[in-house]
DNA sequence: GTCTATATAATGATAGAC
DNA sequence: GTCTATCATTATATAGAC
């Protein structure tokens, strides 16, 4: 029985080694301007020992990939039936999803530069996969304020948590860009972005008084 | 006076076409995945040719990306200083950059990926400067609403500015995904969305009475 | 499982004829 | 301005020893 374990474990060290080189080298330049000479190098070893252990370039992508998309999908779990009112476990799960994009910054943009490029067919699937998942969580969870009639009823639910999704990831996306722009910063912070998004998303930001057409 | 008019025009003709070649490649697949090879293959001449109009790929990537971000400057002047209430303008210049955004998917797609995208230093100049622009007039826009007291006062009109921004080429980014997911789907039609953003933005999806915290 | 050495194809870029 | 032919380099991937 150890044996096997043994083995496993003996096998991942260099398996693992290459993961985590693949990982971070197509999160940040993408598959195609990765080579495979530049992630044996990064796992210090040699590039026929990857192709030991994964068949091709692409076949080493989607493990990364799948890897990633594991580690993704089980960090909402927490959020999925929180007691509270709706407003405040909206809140939560926002700024959770904010907190996991920006504690795992390497998975996040594999699967957004996966997900948002016209890469490869079988990629894009695990991508999906891992989006449609929070994505659908958070579109029950505006539902059921609409049913306990804590939100309004004439909003589009998939547009209400489509605009928390977009405004979470694009902040990612644009936040190296943004810091850079003369004139206008957002918060640094995650939280204080984070609340002036809810803030704006529940309360809007016309004056009261001023009639809801 | 006529002959540099004409050499001009003549020399234009095999550039314009590497030139749109380039930017249908680059656009849809980025710097790394595209060569040189297929540069001249769909713009139906040889790979000598483009390096006598361009030094090197990145250079041709650079002119392309100057192209695209000309076309896409000139395209908000319109908005900028318009009549209506600051609720309107704001709707109409987000629906602008909607449209626009949608009528020239390859522009946008093309510095929207430099820009969110570690890539070429110079590469990104040129994109933030173009989102940097349209950002600026945003928030300013924000702005003189909130001294008009027709927007809330304790809201940061850069967040409001970037949320429009993010929802409008956040949309534009996922809607290829978007599409395919089970269960919770956007509105496909541009004003659809547009309109529903912008309702959620101006009044919230909180029902009045609940109190604004 | 890991390596050295290598096959084969494609890459960015150039030389030089027309 | 445009081409054919070619350079040097690098890419993915494999053969075969240990």
């Amino acid at each position: 029985m150890q044996t096997k374990t043994d083995n496993k474990n003996r096998q991942q060290s260099g398996e693992q080694a290459i993961l985590e080189a693949a990982e971070i080298l197509f999160a940040n330049k993408g598959f195609d301007a990765v080579s495979m000479s530049a992630i044996a190098r990064l796992a210090d070893t040699s590039k026929p020992n990857i192709y030991h252990h994964f068949n091709s370039k692409h076949d080493l992508y989607l493990a990364v990939m799948q890897v990633a998309a594991r580690r993704s999908s089980a960090l909402l779990d927490a959020f999925a039936d929180a007691p509270g009112t709706f407003k405040q476990r909206l809140s939560d799960f926002s700024a959770g999803h904010l907190e996991n994009i920006l504690d795992h910054k390497l998975t996040t943009q594999l699967i957004l530069r996966d997900a948002l490029s016209g890469g490869s067919e079988r990629g894009r699937e695990i991508a999906k996969h891992v989006v449609g998942e929070s994505f659908a969580r958070l579109v029950a969870m505006v539902q059921q304020g609409q049913n306990d009639k804590e939100f309004r009823a004439d909003i589009d639910p998939a547009l209400a948590a489509f605009m928390i999704v977009a405004a979470n990831l694009f902040f990612f996306q644009a936040s190296p860009v943004m810091q850079h722009l003369p004139g206008a910063r957002l918060p640094d912070d995650a939280n204080t972005y984070c609340n002036g998004v809810m803030d704006i998303l529940f309360n809007g930001v016309l004056r009261d008084g001023d009639g809801k057409s």
